[in-house]
DNA sequence: ACCCTCCTGTCA
DNA sequence: TGACAGGAGGGT
């Protein structure tokens, strides 16, 4: 579920049932995730839930003004679920369970990809990028990160240290909106078509977080989190069909991952 | 800019 | 059996 609009999905879902629980143990179901057993977490307060970047951040306290901060991201499968006290916990690709006052917050990752990481200090957390849904994502502020750039948009996208939050999918849907075509040069964006970019880019994010983001292989939790984004992609996942805007077949491209997009319609 | 890798599962 | 999957770090 792993992209900006799923993230603050799970962030803004979990909040308001896990914030002001206490943490009574914490179980390991994967080794790689060791580490996070020896960190003493029983005892501490969830504070706060939020996403930053495509991470979950836990504010927890330890007590006598002790922060601590666990973050958690999900990269490709994981899954951040509630177990309101009475639910038993699925056990298939359960990789950490932390049993708090009243259930357990578990997370599961099939592919197991995903990071648990217990930090001193919050701004471990942060990202080198700018979050495309704050107020600090200006036209202006995108055209100054794009100044300069080189090599093609898509990936241009998808790397995390200039913006955060954006995918495979939301950069596909996102070039669609904007009109720009996946391999155009970062360094040849006119005006116009930065400002383009930036209004779609908060369009689509604002757009997929208000349908609590994109889910495929849909898994229908409790407390889990059933997207439906999925009806409004454009273009991702959807090679060979007709465009919605001049019905020519969505192209796609396969270079490492897939880029699905519209020859005609994006330049 | 392009590979591979970390994993496990599903689908053609 | 091989391709592919919402991410990202590493190597060349």
């Amino acid at each position: 579920m792993p992209e900006l609009p799923e993230v603050e999905t799970v962030a803004r879902q979990l909040a308001p049932l896990v914030a002001g629980r206490v943490i009574r143990g914490v179980q390991i179901h994967d080794p790689k995730l060791r580490q996070v057993a020896r960190e003493r977490l029983t005892g501490g307060t969830i504070e706060s839930v939020r996403r930053i970047g495509k991470q979950v951040v836990l504010q927890l306290r330890q007590g006598r003004g002790v922060r601590r901060w666990l973050v958690i991201h999900l990269r490709m499968t994981g899954r951040l679920i509630w177990r309101a006290a009475p639910a038993r916990c699925e056990r298939s690709h359960l990789r950490l369970r932390l049993r708090l006052d009243g259930g357990s917050l578990c997370f599961y990752d099939l592919r197991r990809f995903g990071t648990v990481q217990v930090l001193d200090r919050p701004d471990g957390a942060a990202t080198a990028g700018l979050d495309p849904t704050s107020p600090a994502f200006t036209a202006r502020a995108l055209e100054e990160l794009l100044r300069g750039g080189r090599g093609q948009l898509k990936p241009w996208l998808l790397r995390q240290d200039r913006l955060v939050g954006l995918g495979n999918i939301y950069c596909s849907e996102i070039l669609f909106e904007a009109g720009l075509a996946p391999h155009r040069a970062v360094g040849t964006l006119t005006d116009e078509e930065v400002a383009r970019l930036h209004r779609t880019t908060r369009a689509v994010l604002r757009r997929a977080i208000r349908h609590c983001g994109t889910t495929f292989s849909d898994f229908q939790d409790a407390q889990g989190l059933t997207g439906s984004y999925q009806r409004y992609l454009k273009v991702y996942g959807r090679e060979g069909q007709p465009c919605p805007r001049c019905c020519g077949p969505v192209r796609r491209e396969q270079q490492q991952r897939s880029t699905f997009f519209c020859p005609r319609c994006q330049r």
